[in-house]
DNA sequence: TTAGATTGGTTGCGATCGCAACTATATGCC
DNA sequence: GGCATATAGTTGCGATCGCAACCAATCTAA
């Protein structure tokens, strides 16, 4: 007599890290959204520009696994919010430049250590040896999967 | 001189979980969306109902935590597709009690192992030690969270 | 040089989502 | 009983998203 195969939703890993990532995004919102009036796509665009860093909406794409079109529009926000400067490339007519204006330099210097605390505060129902075994595992199943890492060279 | 604060978006722990778990679902919707016609918000119904559980669209909001017009909507589509019943409570006129119909468990038991399957895959890059660690630490997470969890009292 | 293919980025469009408002039933209080 | 409040679920609506199509610039090769 064979077991059926059954599944348990709330054992079932794609679907936990799914409503653990929607949930972590979730309380990290109110930061970016309800204080700067940013969305997550433009959270994303500060952050990976940084207060220097001058880069394609292409690099930005694949370094954050966005979709283009996402990027785009974003993109597109944050200049009109006057937290970017895009400009044309001399080198390649059809990229463009993106970078952080002052006021966008000011914005992400005052997000960051909010967002760095929220990233402490979440951490910390761990002891320090769980939390680099967790963070070990997530590092592998990132290589595995392909996804972009800090320590990997410049994508693009 | 203070050393200004920076932030690596690749090393940040939030986007990092929503990355990686977008990416695990992308690769898991083939086979609910692509082999079955089913979505997300779908295929957790089906999965939280399972062969013979018999609850309300109330029970798979608190379950899953999705949007209660998620489920609804989810459900709607379900009982077009004829996978799911909705009856009436006896006990609360306003409750629906859903209910997978016989083509909705000949579907489930099409899909779970399946899924099973892509989840032994995902978990394969982790040393069985390594994939117990990160698994505790993300059950810890989602304690400190207060998600529900599989040895949870049913919700309700 | 010039035609075709490729690439970076934007836009049109249909689909999904969450919020707010609504309907209907149930409960509490007098 | 009867009115106020709360709860289960649905629906209208505006916003976001990804795909496909598109535009413009670059590259390739005859």
């Amino acid at each position: 007599m064979r077991k059926p195969v059954e599944l348990q939703l709330l054992d079932f890993v794609p679907f936990r890290l799914n409503r653990l990532a929607s949930e972590v995004s979730q309380r990290l919102s109110d930061i970016y959204r309800d204080r700067f009036g940013l969305e997550i796509p433009e959270w994303r665009i500060v952050a990976t520009l940084g207060p220097d860093r001058r880069c394609t909406a292409q690099y930005v794409a694949e370094s954050t696994r966005m979709h283009k079109t996402r990027v785009s529009r974003a993109a597109a926000r944050l200049a009109e919010l006057g937290l970017l400067q895009r400009g044309s490339s001399a080198a390649d007519g059809r990229e463009v430049l993106l970078r952080l204006s002052a006021k966008g330099r000011r914005v992400y210097a005052a997000l960051v250590p909010l967002a760095l605390e929220r990233q402490r505060l979440l951490m910390a129902c761990l002891e320090p040896a769980e939390a680099a075994a967790f963070l070990h595992g997530l590092a592998r199943l990132e290589r595995s999967l392909g996804l972009p890492q800090s320590g990997d060279p410049a994508p693009g």
